[in-house]
This record gives structure tokens, sequence and C-alpha cells, in this order.
DNA sequence: GGATTGACCAATTGACTCATTTGGTCATTT
DNA sequence: AAATGACCAAATGAGTCAATTGGTCAATCC
């Protein structure tokens, strides 16, 4: 591990964040990386087993990066749902904002590539994860009911990706203000008179 | 429009039934419709403009049951949330286990068949239409909190799709039962403590 | 003579082919 | 010892063409 192998290594992964980022899983060659990285194609297969694994290095990275962005939106002396309504609502901006998942959510639509609908099935698990854990901690410290925090995670955040995804589909986009008092009105206080 | 004739529309739409819920749209032929009809190819077209007319029309036909079956599923005696989890439960059921739309979400998926689509989202519109006025009702008799019935049936339909679709990709089966109880928890009572 | 039919047609499809491209290897170079 | 790119088998995709399809309409039927 001298330094220049380190180099080397960070600028393929560098070049293959921009590579899979502008095409996608399928449409990214191995030869492309090696030009943009600046190095021999099989030098590439000195740090990364084959494609996939070149690939997945580059979605741990970026999940850590959502992880790191959910931590970040939490602060201590905040209320659990004005906490998990920012650092939900930070994953998902940044899922939807970072051109690597655009990319891939186009692909998994318009050529349905395995590796791209794995890759999105990994974000979520890691949002979902994310997610149980803070829930589990609130139902500890009994600031919300019981409940099993697998589905709670589940449904709230489906509940958010319905409300920022799919609701803008065919109706004007909700601010983030909005998709708040959405929360509130329907998770928080319930609909109940 | 004398017997014989509407005996001919009856059949022609009886086959198209069964054609399109065994082969979906792109794969069923005008022939294959126009033979397990007994009539000749041409009578198709003096009743019908086209193929995409002749599938709207078993479309409708569909539609009018899931509305069927929404009504039937309310009792006047019973309080507005059995009523609203019973009618979205069964429209959601009969939904599920047709075998036209069983068919045309698979042809979604795999082929995505513009039609496919267009139809599947005029039974969602036609749920989410149903559930509007249903709960506008009820806002009106002051049975719920103040609400936009729009953005409300969204949720609600949307946290029922999580709960009975989404949810048994990845784990065991919610019972409806289990799902009236989060619906409870969740929407009607909410989670704070 | 209006309703019904199926042979017919233009347009679309999809099986097949084959030249090009791709992921991955390894003998050669640095 | 590390890095390279020529090389190879496998996968891809553009092009072709015969078969199929949605739709028409002149002939047929009742």
């Amino acid at each position: 591990m001298i330094p220049v192998a380190i180099d080397r290594k960070k600028m393929i992964l560098s070049a293959a964040e921009r590579t899979f980022a502008s095409f996608g899983y399928k449409a990214t060659t191995m030869d492309l990386v090696a030009r943009l990285a600046n190095v021999g194609k099989g030098t590439i297969y000195t740090f990364f087993k084959n494609k996939e694994e070149l690939f997945n290095e580059i979605m741990n990275q970026f999940i850590k990066r959502i992880k790191a962005t959910a931590t970040n939106a939490i602060h201590d002396d905040d209320h659990f749902f004005v906490n998990l309504h920012r650092a939900l609502y930070s994953m998902l901006e940044l899922r939807k904002e970072h051109q690597l998942t655009i990319k891939l959510t186009q692909e998994l639509r318009e050529i349905g590539t395995a590796q791209a609908k794995q890759a999105l099935a990994n974000i979520e698990d890691a949002i979902l994860g994310f997610m149980e854990e803070f829930i589990s901690h609130a139902e500890q410290k009994q600031e919300i009911k019981l409940c099993d925090p697998k589905v709670t995670a589940f449904v709230i955040l489906h509940l958010y990706i319905s409300l920022v995804f799919e609701w803008e589909q065919r109706h004007q986009p909700l601010s983030k203000e909005e998709i708040a008092h959405l929360f509130e009105l329907y998770l928080v206080q319930g609909l109940k008179k």
C-alpha cells in the first residue's frame, strides 16, 4: 500500500463514481473508467475483483454519506419528531438530488438492470436500518407509543416517499413545510377528531 | 340494436375480457378475440372503433365493479374509520386478486405497455376519487379533523398499498386485522404518546 | 339492404445473423 | 513487483426479412 497505489485506487474510484453517475451501471465500460482514471484497464483488476465489486464500493461510499447526512440532521436538543422529519427529509433529498441515484432509478425503469435494482434496494435498507434504530431508541425513552420499529420505519419511509416523490408525479410538489405539517397531522396526531 | 347485435357485443366483450386477463393488452390479438367470440374479426369493428376502445370498455366495466365493491363495504351504522378500512381493503383485494390487474401489472413491469400503465392509473384514480368523496363527507360531518381530502385520500391509499403489497415483498404478509390495527395506530390515533 | 364476414394490405414485430464491443486475463514492459 | 494494453471468449445490438398484426372493405348472407 505505497502512496502511489493508494492514489491509483482513488483515481479509479473517482472516475468510476463519475461514469456510473453519468451513464449508469450497464453503460459504464471498464475501458472508459480506465481512460478517465488515467490507468491501464488491467490496473482496475488489481484493486477490484470485477465491475460489480467496483460498483458496490461506490455504492457503499454513497450509503455512508447518507448515514452521515442523517446523523448530522439530528440535534440532541430537538424533539424526536422534529429530528425524525429532518433526518428523513435530508436523506431523501440527498437521494433525490444525487446524480448517481437519479441515473440508477432511470436505468432501473428503462432497462431494469439487476445491479441498479439491488443498489437502490440497499440504499432503502440503509435508510430503514437507520430509522429503525432511531425509533427503537425513542420507544425506549417513551417518546412515542409502543410499536414495532420495523413496521413503523417502513410506514414512515413510505409515507415520506409518497409525499416527496409520488405526489409530484401528478400534482404540484409539496414544500418541506407542507410535508412536515402533513407528517404531523397524519402520523403524529392522527386523524381522529 | 336488435337482440342478436346485443348478444354479439356481449360475446365480444366476454371474449375480450378473458383474453385481456389471460394474455394482457399487447399479446391479445383481435383475431383471437374474434375466434373466441365466434364472430368475424370485422364485426368487432362495428361495435368498437379499435383495440384500445375495446380494452377501455373492459376496464370501465372493471372500475364499475370496484366502485360497487367499495359501496357494498360501507354500512351506515358502522364508524367512518371502520367503513373506510373495509372499503379500501375490499377494493385492493379485488384489484390484487383479479386476473386482469395481475396480468396488466406483470405486463407493465415486463414490457412497459403504455395501455397497461394508463389502465392501472385509471383504476388508482377511481379508487382515489371514491375515497376523496368519502373523506369529504366525513369532514363535513366533523367525524375527522380538517384536512385536504385529495392529499388525505392519496396518503391513506399509499399507506394501504405499502402495507398490503410492498411489505410482503420482503416480509411475512400482514393479516387484514394487523393492517386494520396499524391503520388505527398510525393514521387514526397518531404516534404521539 | 343492412349486418356480417374473412381475404387482403400496410405497418409492425421479432427471430436470426454477424460485425462490434465488452468484461476480464496475462504475457510483456517499466 | 506493479502496471499495462493486446488479446480472447462472451455479450451486444444494428440490420434484415419473413411472419404477424390491427384495421379495411368488397363480397356474402339472411
